[in-house]
DNA sequence: ATGTTGTGTTAAAAAAAGTTAACCATAGAA
DNA sequence: TTCTATGGTTAACTTTTTTTAACACAACAT
């Protein structure tokens, strides 16, 4: 659905970095791993992060620093402390440059992930997609207001149509999966929701048939595929 | 100079709780204090609050199940815990339901402030607003006074018409769950209410068609959308 | 080929939502 | 007190949306 969360993660210790960087990402975010402040403070320069992650203590420049840097340039991005030292006064000070959480090591893997979501919770994730109007082939499609633009007219689509619809085309070309999709709309893939799922498919076929260049192909046993001929 | 923060406090110890609210009180914030998650659910209901501070361990309704309530109707209110009990999985569950944070007791006075402001920093206090007046689309709103602007000169609005369109605004562009938002104003999901509540979704829909722009869309067995078009 | 499973399609049934009006309770006016 | 206006609920009927059924056919396996 949405774009993934580009983290980024500076901590110095190789174990515990590799595997916060491959814990998250399986958790589907991007991560980007650094080894100190200073390098830290260069990547957020160069790209954008939508998170951030640091280790108090490291060599050449601390995780303190590094969030004071950083809150002068950017005074929004999330910033978590990770830290070993579990002083009262540590916590008061990462808090006053503008941390929003921190963790005593050791910490578990699901409560970091936990607490990572509930501060994305808050922010406006910025999404350059701009998905508020698609053109599928000829014909315009308006997912947010369920929306065909025809060329005998408008046709508002039903909750079902859209969302279905709205799958097909953002994996266009690519199979889409028959299971995952029914568990996505329907919540459950069992065989009356496949059944209903095929309705739909005849639906929208019978909708978009007016661009001959819209394909909607079945790949037995796998999905269908929303194809657009060139 | 920026509009107070307006808190809403549900602790149960009476000692505690004004202790909490004097503190808070001294620093600025506008609170309120009430003895139980079924009151504090009211409450939320009824005024615009910035903040949640809830106590996990309350009679009648616990914490827990608060913010459950409440993130249904609210996915953005940062919500802070303040729990007696240390234990792993009680953390777990309260950001799992959409916590910021938590404290154990005891915690410092100062503690709770710092954190309450690194939440704060976060999120988008919409403070210009004389919240007494919301623009939606063409039309103007004002929730407090239970009054609609409309071209043809201003509608009062009855306690139901009111709260319904009360939270559709306040969840423009997302879907407002069916049956949270029956428990938020009607207190219980029946059918009855059901069929009362899509009566007042008609009525909200008949005063709102000056302004075209203004939809009110139906999500089939979810709930409503409603939205401003461009 | 033959049987089995998956998909295409249309129609009927069921569930949810839209709408209007009748109904009921209650608070204030007469 | 009764009457009336108001807000809210229930009822009745309509339309829309979704699911289930039914039957045909295609794809695949044996």
């Amino acid at each position: 659905m949405s774009k993934k969360i580009n983290i980024l993660l500076a901590e110095d210790d190789e174990n515990l970095g590799q595997l916060l960087q491959t814990y998250l990402r399986s958790k589907s975010f991007e991560v980007e791993l650094t080894r100190n402040g200073k390098t830290a403070f260069e990547r957020f320069n160069e790209s954008k992060y939508d998170f951030c992650i640091f280790d108090v203590m490291m060599p050449i420049m601390d995780g303190f620093t590094l969030a004071k840097e950083i809150r002068e340039i950017d005074r929004k991005v999330p910033i978590l402390f990770l830290t070993a030292k579990a002083m009262k006064d540590d916590k008061l000070e990462g808090f006053s440059i503008g941390a929003d959480d921190y963790l005593t090591k050791p910490f578990s893997m699901e409560e970091l992930v936990a607490r990572i979501n509930a501060i994305l919770r808050r922010i406006e994730i910025p999404m350059n997609e701009n998905d508020s109007s698609v053109l599928v082939g000829k014909i315009e499609f308006e997912p947010e207001l369920r929306v065909l633009h025809l060329a005998g007219g408008d046709k508002k689509l039903t909750t079902k149509e859209n969302q279905l619809l709205s799958m097909l085309v953002k994996n266009q070309n690519e199979i889409l999966d028959r299971q995952a999709t029914l568990r996505a709309i329907w919540g459950d893939d069992n065989y009356f929701n496949g059944r209903s799922m095929d309705v739909y498919i005849a639906k929208l076929r019978k909708l978009l048939k007016e661009d001959p260049s819209i394909e909607i192909m079945n790949i037995h046993g796998k999905g269908f595929k929303f194809i657009v001929k060139a």
